[in-house]
DNA sequence: CAATCAACCTGGGTGC
DNA sequence: TGCACCCAGGTTGATT
């Protein structure tokens, strides 16, 4: 369940390794789709091989390797996929689908149980349509209550889905959504359209909470992330929220049971005290 | 246009 | 012990 911290813990390790760094092969495992390219026709390994990585960045969930022919190599490792960093000669991780051999002796290695995960080679207009795409980042100064409730303000839908919209904020995933909202006190089906400026403040410094607290402990480690060198986050252990309600939780904060549902079709946890349902 | 939902996968867990 | 079934969730695309 990469969100943008675990996203941004693999990015923040990766760029020092692999910046200025020559692809000088590439191994494809038993599911070579897993790599693509936007552009028609041509191979993205044959493109990719012989280029160096110039840069990284990230956009919401979006890994961006930028290589010096100016393409991108765009990594989103959906729910099960991770990066690793391994020496050339290391065997096979599980579940690995290619391996990229840097100049470094290192590899660039992509597994992912799941196979939804996926590495395509893509244009500067291909990042710029990803750009437009997605609403701002979490962090941005451009962000604000105000900004989020004129977003809102045509979706009377639930707020949990609002926020779940890559289109709203990008980067925002299950977990994070659930610990925000828990953290702001509002209800997870609250109409988006309903929420006042003062709800949307604390919403939002919510958010930025939540994500800033477990990038300074590399993401969180629920069932599968790890970060390139195969580490885990240690943030699943200060969730307040996400995955409570099932081991009978009680919320922390005034004592009730956390209660589970679904919202959008994603397990959702809240406490049925302290976010109720209702406009103020 | 917005909301909803199936589809994509497979390991792990549950119930019988 | 085995087996059928369900669940986890990010994104896309079809449908309502």
């Amino acid at each position: 369940m990469p969100e943008l911290p675990e996203v941004e813990t693999v990015r923040r390790i990766l760029h020092p390794v692999i910046v200025g760094q020559a692809i000088q092969g590439i191994t494809l495992g038993t599911f070579p789709e897993v790599i693509g390219s936007t552009m028609e026709g041509l191979d993205p390994v044959a493109l990719l091989i012989g280029q160096s990585f110039t840069d990284t960045s990230r956009r919401g969930k979006y890994l961006i390797l930028h290589l010096d022919n100016g393409l991108y190599l765009i990594v989103h490792l959906r729910m099960t996929g991770r990066l690793l960093l391994v020496p050339w000669i290391d065997p096979p991780v599980r579940f690995q689908y290619v391996a990229i051999h840097l100049g470094n002796g290192l590899d660039l290695r992509f597994g992912d149980q799941r196979k939804f995960g996926r590495l395509t080679l893509s244009t500067p207009d291909d990042v710029t349509q990803l750009d437009r795409r997605l609403g701002p980042e979490p962090f941005a100064s451009s962000l604000n209550a105000s900004t989020l409730r004129d977003v809102l303000a045509k979706r009377p839908g639930k707020i949990k889905n609002a926020l779940l919209d890559q289109g709203v904020i990008a980067g925002l995933g299950n977990i994070y959504v659930d610990e925000a909202l828990y953290r702001a006190r509002i209800h997870p089906e609250r109409s988006s359209n309903t929420l006042a400026l003062d709800e949307l403040k604390r919403v939002l410094r919510a958010v930025r909470l939540v994500l800033n607290q477990s990038l300074a402990r590399q993401g969180t480690t629920f069932s599968s992330f790890e970060n390139p060198y195969g580490e885990q986050g240690t943030n699943a252990s200060f969730l307040r929220a996400y995955g409570r309600a099932s081991a009978g939780g009680l919320c922390l904060r005034c004592g009730a049971p956390m209660e589970r549902i679904v919202v959008g079709g994603r397990g959702t946890t809240f406490c049925p005290r302290c976010q109720v349902n209702r406009i103020p």
